[in-house]
DNA sequence: ATGCCTGCGGTTCGCAGA
């Protein structure tokens, strides 16, 4: 089984681009973040014409994502919990999940995150960022307890380690690389969740991301930020990942590229 | 040091992204 995740910046802007990479990739479910539309405007017919059923859980011109399987799907979820009752209420759409029920063969619940970037760090947008991924932690705490295949994948916005920057230097201030921030990172992992590419790709400079400005992509200034976390059960099927880096570069039309690339994990 | 580029909403620019 093949899961892929794929930040789309505007899935409305890009469609026929995305389309052309899963009939590609084919993957058996992908999540999408960024979709930056409401889930009326999701376009769910071009998806369902390829055999995926799509769960969307949408929002006007900023974040937004989205799940499609070609599998049944049970227990959808949108809307990451807050920490406890009393809390603001979060209008920002980030999280969605379902469990994946393939018939005859094994289950995993699948989690599609779209963490806060947190820039500029200090400040409110930081405080977010890092309230937020905390509930994630508590939530995939939850999860973990079913003691079931589960994998959460999505753009976290952290980039783990200095191997997962061309600069670490130049982002040694930045909220994506903060140590806060990975701190953060790194306790949803000490959880107990096992990094899907640096499993497969151990010492592989792999880059998901290149900013639109300042000749990055030519330059191959990338970072690290859209990841696939397994809980064991799932680590024990994992048979392969990888990052589709070709879709940052010119496709057969015109359309633009996202600033992000497919991610994706094989399962057995 | 700052902006570079891109999408969106909605109007000719501001916000957000990372």
């Amino acid at each position: 089984m093949k899961i892929a995740s794929f930040n789309v910046n505007s899935i409305n802007a890009r469609l026929p681009r995305i389309l052309d990479w899963f009939d590609k990739a084919r993957p058996d479910v992908c999540v999408l973040q960024e979709i930056k539309c409401v889930d009326e405007k999701f376009p769910a017919g071009e998806f369902e014409d390829r055999g995926y059923n799509v769960c969307v859980h949408g929002q006007k011109t900023y974040n937004g994502v989205a799940l499609l399987s070609k599998h049944p799907f049970e227990e959808p979820r949108k809307g990451l919990p807050l920490l406890q009752d009393g809390d603001d209420a979060d209008d920002h759409s980030r999280y969605i999940e379902a469990v994946i029920m393939p018939p005859g063969a094994k289950v995993i619940r699948v989690v599609g995150i779209y963490a806060p970037n947190g820039n500029p760090a200090p400040g409110p947008k930081f405080d977010y960022k890092l309230k937020w991924l905390k509930r994630l932690k508590k939530r995939v705490a939850e999860l973990l307890a079913y003691e079931e295949a589960l994998i959460v994948c999505g753009d976290f916005n952290v980039i783990p380690q200095a191997e997962d920057v061309y600069d670490p230097k130049a982002w040694s201030s930045d909220a994506l690389f903060l140590p806060e921030s990975r701190a953060a990172f790194r306790q949803i992992l000490n959880l107990g969740l096992t990094d899907a590419i640096r499993q497969i790709h151990p010492a592989k400079t792999l880059y998901t991301f290149w900013d639109y400005q300042a000749g990055a992509w030519e330059k191959d200034n990338g970072i690290r930020i859209d990841h696939l976390l397994l809980s064991p059960q799932a680590a024990d099927r994992l048979k392969d990942a990888g990052v589709d880096r070709a879709e940052r570069g010119p496709g057969k039309t015109d359309v633009k590229p996202s600033d992000h690339v497919p991610v994706w994990a094989e399962l057995a």
